[in-house]
DNA sequence: TGTACATCAGTGAACGCGCGTTCACTGATGTAC
DNA sequence: TGTACATCAGTGAACGCGCGTTCACTGATGTAC
């Protein structure tokens, strides 16, 4: 049964993925193990043979997570134009698209909360994602407002991840979609 | 063992009171049951003589969080001059103190991101309760800004959220202070 | 290069535990006459 | 107003269940000579 060390490193990166997917659209505690490993292809018990807890699967989960969206941020911030590229952030992180597909979007949007109760390594991997995501926004805004500074960036991001999940919790999705609208459009004008 | 009416009534009370503490502290999922009636100073089977489920008990513990906040605001607005009053609340919500009392605080951003994962009924209070919020907060901006519509306060609401979500994430007091400093003084120049 | 042995990724059943929920019971409260 | 009975708030043990975790085992991979 044992796998070749290439095919291990596969194997764990196809765990932590699922995790990412399986703990953003059920929460933290909701999301279990057994379901993870399932999606991974695997059975229960070889969880342990990659991580020694939960917890440190819900830290690289979390990593993971943050980086697909940073990646996304880059990805939309070469290909725009100076005096767009902040505003194309926004407006794919603002998104109907983004509040419907949890699974695949910003942990900090999708597990925020529970994030704030996790442990001390988890919540420093949050941490340093947030820091990550704020660099990159900043980065962006100064190419269209070279006097901004880094807090516009950090206002701009924590409105945008309370703006996810609050219309993740409204129950009216035309509601929903209205304060994602208005969001978005106080945030472009900043 | 039966008590009056009066006093049933009193123990649903504190039953609803000692789970908005215990949920908003350690999380919806976290949070047990046993936990929250030994809290009401009661064991754990007499729970369904006055809920059908843990389920309606978050959504009754919602409503009670976000009622403590609406009162909060409008004592706030009351007492404070028309120029001032947006400026207090911000100011009382994106705070420290706000951020080191989860068991007190919000709902919205002590549990924003597992309450978007609730059933439909425990959305639907909470999303009531955030328009509940988003009114008392457009009434005391628009006693300085006349001009000031509705989304002015959805937007300055959702960054409120976001930012105490995120205060409480990050591992560095200092970096988490900073980060409620910064979104204070935007939000105080919209 | 070939052989013998150690390693260890993955299996799948089992573990203890705490969860939400149920239940038979108690006895004070509320109601009917 | 007093009495007899029904109601039901609260008790505390027990339930089934799914959780995170452990474990003995398998057999292909990696290593040493």
């Amino acid at each position: 049964m044992r796998k070749s060390r290439a095919e291990a490193a596969e194997t764990r990166k196809r765990i932590v993925d699922a995790a990412a997917r399986e703990f953003r659209r059920k929460g933290i505690h909701a999301g279990g193990l057994a379901s993870v490993m399932a999606e991974a292809g695997l059975t229960p018990g070889g969880f342990y043979k990659h991580f020694d807890s939960k917890e440190q699967l819900i830290t690289e989960a979390s990593e993971a997570g943050i980086s697909t969206v940073i990646n996304a941020f880059e990805a939309i911030a070469s290909r725009t134009g100076d005096e767009e590229a902040f505003k194309s952030i926004v407006e794919s992180y603002v998104s109907v698209a983004h509040r419907d597909n949890s699974m695949g979007g910003c942990p900090l949007a999708g597990m925020g909360s529970e994030l704030a109760h996790g442990g001390e390594e988890t919540r420093a991997a949050a941490t340093q994602g947030f820091n990550d995501l704020v660099d990159v926004l900043a980065t962006s805004f100064s190419r269209s407002r070279p006097d901004g500074d880094r807090s516009e960036a950090v206002f701009a991001l924590v409105a945008m991840i309370g703006a996810v999940t609050i219309s993740r919790i409204i129950t009216d999705p035309a509601a929903s979609t209205l304060v994602l609208q208005q969001v978005k459009q106080h945030l472009k004008a900043i």
